[in-house]
DNA sequence: TATTGACTTAAAGTATAGTTTAACTTATAT
DNA sequence: ATATAAGTTAAACTATACTTTAAGTCAATA
């Protein structure tokens, strides 16, 4: 019926100091304790961790996760303001996705450029092929 | 034909600061200095600092970014050592973008989610709509 | 029941990537 | 010539996100 920290922490793939941590920034206040104080996880303690872990993997920092989790508790008045935050979140993952394709293009090409200098035994027999923004 | 330190630093969108720091870190070895001591930024070291750049953007810790650097200096021995960091780097960098998918994914899912339930004017009422993953 | 492994907290430590400060020098404009 | 804006360094400081340590408690097993 309930986990542990340490069940927990292995099921989610992190260290059990880390969810610690988290319930030290305040993101874990929906936890139960037993009467002797051990964390009690829950499956659907297990259903925010992962959304914790969504929006840390995409860039949210504790402090902002944090207020997400506690309009989550504020109830139905807060509904307007998860939605904005998780729109943001939307906007910024989309936008970090079209960063790392534009970097991917840079380090293709680089790939392409080490690989032709590779079969041509040196970077300086590149020269006919250099444009903009390359060099070694 | 040469920019300051702060030159650079505003043409790449950077605090002056982060240049230096980058420099005493190892990764500026091809800037020169004035008689006088002050760094002049040729354009291609500004080529080199996209691609720091990019691969910064892109997760290579400083050390990494270092080692290519270096590998850079050293000639064309090491053309094959950089050209298997680029292709890590790009292996790396569409895992990035695949994760940040999925990620959105869920965000998307969550925003959907909240827009239902404001429109409902509670998440309880979203209880019929409940699947896996789903909470307040 | 005694041991062992896992739990608890608070506080200190680590890693990464800068930024800021202090004291000083250089370059540019009046 | 001189003020000022920007350059220099080393060292200290900051922020974020954990991890480790120390001292102690709890829970399961032989």
């Amino acid at each position: 019926m309930f986990y542990t920290v340490g069940e927990a922490a292995k099921i989610l793939g992190v260290a059990p100091s880390t969810l610690r941590y988290y319930d030290k920034e305040g993101l874990l206040p929906f936890v139960e304790r037993s009467e002797s104080g051990l964390r009690m996880f829950k499956e659907s303690d297990m259903d925010w961790l992962k959304l914790i872990g969504c929006l840390k993997a995409t860039g949210m920092p504790i402090k902002g996760i944090r207020r997400f989790i506690e309009c989550a508790r504020e109830g139905d008045g807060t509904i307007g303001e998860r939605l904005k935050i998780l729109e943001a979140q939307r906007e910024s993952v989309k936008n970090q996705i079209s960063e790392l394709e534009r970097h991917l293009k840079m380090i293709d090409y680089k790939v392409w450029y080490y690989k032709t200098a590779q079969s041509l035994g040196s970077t300086s027999a590149m020269e006919s092929y250099k444009t903009q923004g390359s060099q070694d």
